[in-house]
RNA sequence: GCUGGCGUAGCUCAACGGUAGAGCAGCUGAUUUGUAAUCAGCAGGUUGUAGGUUCAAAUCCUAUCGCCAGCUCCA
């Protein structure tokens, strides 16, 4: 028998029989459940023969890699409980997700409840029986004449879509599966999954094919994982954001405006008090504000390519026997003022910022909350300047994000790049020039990245931010996107040192994003206990008896007159029910005013929570609130 | 947009062919209360909208508007 070397993870080389599968080699460290291999960077199953001298890591069970086979072959597991339960319903692709799985099925009738627990309940039957999975190679023909006979059309139907001669099958038990894998040894290590939730979804994602039911589902490793994953669902579930939002009374809809919120007074402090911040930052970073009209007429959109890519999503109205357009973006508007007159390598960069309000039609079935509206703003600017200031703009951008999103107490950041798409537009050298311009200021600024290779917009490359809420879950908030292709559709240019006339480049950036989406993951994010500094209502005086109104009034003059969000509760209430209201509205401090207090001229007050902080000043209470402010308004550097 | 589900008092929900109810919120009064709900009374609805079936419709049917979930991160 040939040999071949093996080299595994720890430097070590092993000398094995072709053919030897890769489980087998030897060199699996005790202690970790490893559930298959990579050999050569490609995933493969631990029964895998290797062929060829070659190169192999361990993927363990709890690796993300091992997880996301884990997933896969649950949902494997599940398809079989679903065709062993319910006879003829047809499989057809069951893929990963971030953070589950999920199986579309060709069925008449969709799942319900109870038959999703019936499965579940198989599932465990079948898990419990440890069948071993295995991997077999067929050709083509052969495996579509197998799912032919047994019915499964759409099986048959993705095997004619791929070109390979052979392709692979996957058996447990009595049960087979067209698919590429790699998947568990056997069905026994799956214990900890639970099956989510019913939805209907179009074969292959398009809503002229046939409806599918799809059963979705998640699996962990172990069973404290899991139940770690349904509780953060759960929380996500009470901090749902259309719900906080009603019960601390910040915003509404109305059918008289789809998809579009009216923010109430205490929504619209929180909502004016994000733009106020970003004011703030951009004198410190060198931006001017701008406002701009809301209505263009169409030749603007045909100009700036909008009415030929993005017509879909605006709004148009005819008056004077002119189309206008509402603006669904800002960035026209500022090519304008660039424009407005001669501007010189001197000027540059010019970095304009527009609160401007925008429309854009989202399709009905897409909207949600606030998260995806049809009228909202961004914190949107522009930065006109030249290509060899790219790198400084975006490193000076990624200081001002780290300093926002640290503000916002979010801890992970994740940052994609993305580069030159098939299609797009400008020259190559300038687009090289570019993305080498952002990976440098992403290095010099130390921050981590990967690369989505073909994914920047056809008119340049971009940077995105995705930040974790405190249910883990991603939002992508900031982008910074290059632009080659506005300045010339625009003709925008400026005089250069040597007085040749250039052309400027754009750079579209947001940071919060939609102010709507962001006040949607900031409520979710901090579950509507908003920190001191964003707090409709920083404190609310509640008196024992209303004996102590005409003392309460005055604490609460004196610090509304600081400047302090302060209420005073007047209502004839008991005390009891008085801090109850406080604490479900959220207010970071209840003002505890009784004899005593007003005997000491003090206050007691209770934080957020229920501690309660022993009997002071108004004047040491002041202090206070500017320590908190003081903590929470801290910069980073 | 498509598929499915849901629209009942300000809010959360009940009634599911036979006179629309409850709790909370609101209003009035009593109570003067020490850190998450005091008591009583009153008021509140063309059951999203428009048609239809029926002796009778919140309930069944049709349309429409709105809301919710989902709609290929490759077998």
């Amino acid at each position: 028998m040939e040999k071949i070397q093996v080299n595994v993870p720890g430097g070590e080389t092993l000398q094995v029989s072709a053919g030897t599968h890769a489980g087998d080699v030897g060199g699996i460290p005790s202690g970790r459940r490893i559930v298959a291999a990579s050999v050569d960077g490609r995933a493969v199953d631990l029964a895998r023969p290797l062929a060829q001298s070659c190169e192999v890591e361990w993927i363990a069970l709890d690796s993300p890699a091992g997880i996301d086979i884990l997933r896969h072959s649950t949902a494997h597991l599940m398809a079989q409980a679903v065709q062993g339960l319910f006879p003829g319903t047809q499989v057809t692709i069951g893929p990963t997700t971030q953070d589950g799985f999920y199986y579309d099925f060709k069925r008449d009738k969709p799942f319900s409840p109870e038959e999703l627990e019936k499965i579940e309940e198989r599932m465990r039957e079948l898990a419990g029986q440890d069948l071993p999975i295995a991997r077999e190679e067929v050709p083509r023909d052969e495996a579509i004449e197998l799912f032919r006979g047994m019915g499964e059309d759409y099986k048959v139907e993705i095997i004619s879509d791929i070109p390979d001669e052979t392709v692979s099958l996957y058996r447990q038990g009595d049960w087979v599966d067209l698919c590429r894998g790699p998947h568990l040894p056997s069905t026994g290590i799956i214990e900890a999954f639970k099956l989510t939730s019913v939805a209907g979804a179009y074969w292959r994602g398009d809503e002229r094919n046939e409806m599918l039911q799809r059963i979705y589902g998640t699996s962990f490793p172990a069973r404290k994982q899991l139940k770690e994953h349904l509780a953060l669902l759960e929380e996500a579930r009470k901090r749902d954001h259309r719900k906080l939002g009603k019960e601390l009374d910040l915003f509404s809809f109305h059918p008289a405006a789809p998809a579009s919120p009216f923010f109430h007074p205490k929504g619209a402090f929180v909502y004016n008090a994000l733009v106020e911040y970003m004011r703030g930052l951009y004198r410190r970073y060198g931006y001017q504000e701008v406002i701009t009209p809301q209505i263009f007429d169409a030749g603007l959109w045909h100009r700036s390519g909008h009415y030929e890519h993005y017509k879909d999503n605006m709004y148009f109205t005819h008056i004077d026997e002119r189309e206008f357009g509402v603006k669904p973006m800002n960035c026209p508007s500022h090519t304008f003022i660039y424009a407005s007159k001669k501007r010189s390598y001197r000027d540059l960069p010019i970095r304009l910022a527009d609160f401007g309000r925008l429309h854009r039609y989202e399709k009905s079935g897409v909207t949600a909350g606030l998260t995806r509206v049809r009228s909202f703003s961004q914190d949107d600017a522009h930065i006109f300047c030249t290509p060899a200031q790219i790198e400084g703009e975006i490193a000076s951008l990624l200081d001002m994000l780290r300093e926002v999103y640290h503000r916002f107490n979010f801890q992970d950041l994740e940052v994609y790049l993305s580069t030159r798409p098939d299609q797009y537009l400008g020259a190559l050298e300038t687009w090289e020039r570019a993305e080498a311009a952002l990976a440098a200021s992403l290095e010099t600024r130390n921050v981590a990245y990967e690369i989505s290779k073909g994914d920047g917009a056809f008119y340049g490359p971009k940077i995105d931010f995705v930040v974790k809420d405190a249910m883990k879950r991603g939002w992508q908030l900031g982008t910074v996107q290059l632009d080659f292709s506005m300045p010339e559709r625009f003709d925008l240019g400026f005089v250069s040192a040597s007085g040749t006339d250039e052309r400027p480049v754009m750079i579209h950036r947001a940071i919060l994003g939609s102010i709507e989406r962001f006040m949607a993951v900031l409520i979710e994010h901090t579950g509507g206990a908003f920190p001191l500094w964003l707090a409709p209502e920083q404190a609310r005086v509640v008196t024992v008896t209303d004996q102590q109104l005409p003392y309460a009034t005055e604490v609460c003059g004196r610090l509304r007159h600081e400047g302090w969000r302060v209420e005073l509760d007047e209502r004839n209430e008991k005390l009891g029910f008085k801090i109850r209201e406080a604490q479900v509205a959220k207010i970071p401090y209840a003002l505890v005013i009784g004899d005593k207090e007003v005997r000491n001229g003090t206050l007691s007050a209770r934080k957020r929570g229920g501690e309660n902080l022993p009997p002071m000043s108004v004047e040491a209470f002041a202090e206070r609130l500017r320590e908190d402010l003081g903590r929470e308004t801290e910069r980073v550097q």
